[in-house]
DNA sequence: AACTTATATGATCAAATATTCATATGGAAG
DNA sequence: CTTCCATATGAATATTTGATCATATAAGTT
C-alpha cells in the first residue's frame, strides 16, 4: 500500500520523483545555502559590502555613504558579522569595518556580472 | 557651505567618503542585484532549482520531491520565471519546468561550494 | 456537455525582517 | 569624574514575503 500522508496530490510519476529525491541534498544543508544567499539579498548589506570592497570604512562614514541612519547600518552589519562576512578593528572609539575574505569580494563581482549580462 | 540634511551624524570623514561615494555603482542597479540574489535566498526556491537541476519536472512532481502544497510550488515558480530563471514546456495539461540556463546551475553550485567552504 | 485533473492565481493570514526610536556602553577629552 | 561622541542594541513599528485557501482556467476523459 502506497502512502498517500499530506498531499492531495494526484498526478505523481513515481519514478521520476523516486530519482530526484535520492538525488536531493540535504533540507537542512540547501536550507544552510538560501540562507547565506539572503544575506546578499538585501540591497542595504550590498551596498554596505560594496563600499567596504572599495576600503575600510567606520560606521559613520558607511551611513553617511549609504545615506541611511547609523543605527540601520549598525544593525546590519551586526547581520553581517554573524555570517562572518565582514570584520572589524576598534581604532578609538571608532570601529573600522572591512570585509572578511576574498570570497566576498569574488560573490559580489559574480552577482555584478550575472546582472549585467542578463539584464 | 557644507550640506547636511537627514542625517544627525558628526563623524565623517570628508575625503575617505567622497572617495567611496564616487566609486559606488548605481543604487538602482545594486537594488538589482541584491534582488536577484534574493531569488537564491528562499530554501523552497533553491530546492526548486536544485530539482530541476536533476532533471525537468512537472509541478506536482516538484510538489512530490519537496512535500510541498501544489499551489505553493506554482506561486514560486512563478517567481522563478519573473526572473528568468526556469522556463516551461506545456505537454498536454502538464507543465515541464526547466532551468533557464547553465548561469543557473553554475550559481547554484558555487554557493553550494561556498557553503560547503565556509562553514 | 459534464467531469476530472493539472496548473495558475487572487486574497488572506502568518512569519520574517528592516528601520526607527530610545537608550546603553565605552573610549576620549576637558 | 563629567561630558561628548561613536557605536551597539532592545523594543516597537512597518514592510515584505511565503504559505494556505478558495477558486479560476484549460486540457483531457467519459
Amino acid at each position: 500500500m502506497e502512502e498517500k500522508d499530506t498531499c492531495d496530490v494526484i498526478c505523481v510519476h513515481e519514478d521520476e520523483v523516486n530519482d530526484v529525491k535520492s538525488k536531493m541534498l540535504e533540507d537542512e544543508f540547501l536550507f544552510e545555502v538560501s540562507d547565506n544567499f539572503k544575506v546578499f539579498g538585501d540591497s542595504t548589506r550590498l551596498k554596505i559590502m560594496y563600499a567596504l570592497s572599495q576600503r575600510d570604512l567606520c560606521v559613520c562614514d558607511l551611513a553617511a555613504v549609504l545615506d541611511m541612519s547609523q543605527s540601520a547600518i549598525s544593525h546590519q552589519l551586526r547581520v553581517l558579522r554573524s555570517k562572518n562576512l565582514v570584520k572589524f578593528r576598534k581604532e578609538g572609539k571608532m570601529a573600522y569595518y572591512y570585509l572578511a575574505d576574498e570570497h566576498v569580494v569574488s560573490m559580489i563581482e559574480l552577482c555584478v556580472e550575472h546582472t549585467k549580462e542578463r539584464y
